[in-house]
DNA sequence: TCTCGTTTCTGGAATAATTCTAAACTATTG
DNA sequence: CAATAGTTTAGAATTATTCCAGAAACGAGA
C-alpha cells in the first residue's frame, strides 16, 4: 500500500502494523506492539504487560496500557479472553482457536481450533447471532 | 436418613440440602438457598442475590452473600462461571452443562451438554488434570 | 431451658483491577 | 514551524470483592 519514502526509516513492521489498525504509531504503542506481536503469541494482563514493559526500560503509564490493550483489541490485532474472574487477558491470536487454562500458574495455552470438535450448535436465541464461541480446558496439578 | 422428630417443623427441604453440604442452617443461609435453589436453575452475580434479598424481605448483608456463594459453590451445590472480567456469576445446575452469553442483557442460559459436542481434547500436558471444559457462546443481537 | 464454646454474620475498612479526567504532550499536516 | 487533533499521564474515582473484629446466633450438653 503505502511505500517507504526518503527519511523515514522503513516501517519497523510494527508500525505498519499500527498504521493498519488506524491508530498514530506513537512510542508507547510502538514500544508495546513490539512487545506483543513480535515473536510468539502472547497472553497477557495489562499488569503483566506494564511489568514487562518497564523491564524492557519502557515508560508507559498503566493507563496508556489498558488503553492500549483495548485499541488492539477493538482494531481487531488483538482478543480479550476472560477466565478468571476480576482478570483479563489479552491474546494477540486473534485466530480461531481455544484455550487451557492452568490454574496453578494463571497461565493460558492455545488450542488449536482443529484439535477441538465443537458441534451441534444450537441455534442462537432468535434475533441474536453468535459472535463466539470460547472453549476453555481448565487443567491443575494432579491431586 | 434423618427423620423429622417432634417440634421442629418437617425440613422445608433447603435445611436438608444445606445440612448435607455441611453448613449450619442459619436464617440467612436459608433465605438464599430457597431464593436459590426452589425453582429453575439460576445464574445471578452476588449484587442479583443481595437484590433479590431485600425484595424478598430477608436482612442479609453483601458480605454474607459472598460468603455463601462461595460456600455453596466449595459445597458443591453452586458453582461459579466466568463470563465477563470483573463479575462473577454463580449458577445453581452443578450437572455438566455449557452457556449462552447473552452480551447485551449480560445474563446466562443453560445449554444442555447433549447439544454441543466438544471431541478430540488434546490431551492435558503432563502432570496435569483436566478440572473442566467450559463452553461459552456469546451471543448478541443481529447487527 | 440455660450456658458455653463455636460458628456465623455484619458494617465498615481495605484491596485489586480497571476506568475516568483534565491537563500536558506529541504526531501529523499544511 | 505552527496549529490541531489525537495521545499520554498521574491521580482520583469506581466497581467488585475480600478482610476484619466485634456482636449475634446456633446447638450440644447439663
Amino acid at each position: 500500500m503505502t511505500e517507504n519514502t526518503s527519511h523515514t526509516r522503513p516501517y519497523s513492521g510494527v508500525i505498519a502494523h499500527l498504521k493498519q489498525a488506524g491508530l498514530r504509531p506513537t512510542r508507547q504503542r510502538i514500544a508495546l506492539a513490539k512487545l506483543l506481536f513480535e515473536g510468539e503469541n502472547r497472553h497477557v494482563t495489562a499488569e503483566d504487560l506494564h511489568a514487562e514493559a518497564r523491564a524492557a526500560g519502557v515508560s508507559v503509564s498503566l493507563a496508556t496500557i489498558y488503553n492500549s490493550l483495548h485499541q488492539f483489541t477493538d482494531a481487531g490485532i488483538m482478543r480479550e479472553v476472560v477466565v478468571e474472574a476480576g482478570r483479563s487477558y489479552f491474546d494477540t491470536n486473534t485466530g480461531d482457536h481455544h484455550h487451557f487454562f492452568h490454574e496453578d500458574t494463571g497461565s493460558l495455552e492455545d488450542i488449536p481450533t482443529e484439535l477441538i470438535n465443537v458441534s451441534a450448535l444450537p441455534a442462537a436465541p432468535q434475533g441474536k447471532s453468535v459472535q463466539r464461541v470460547d472453549v476453555i480446558v481448565r487443567v491443575s496439578a494432579d491431586d
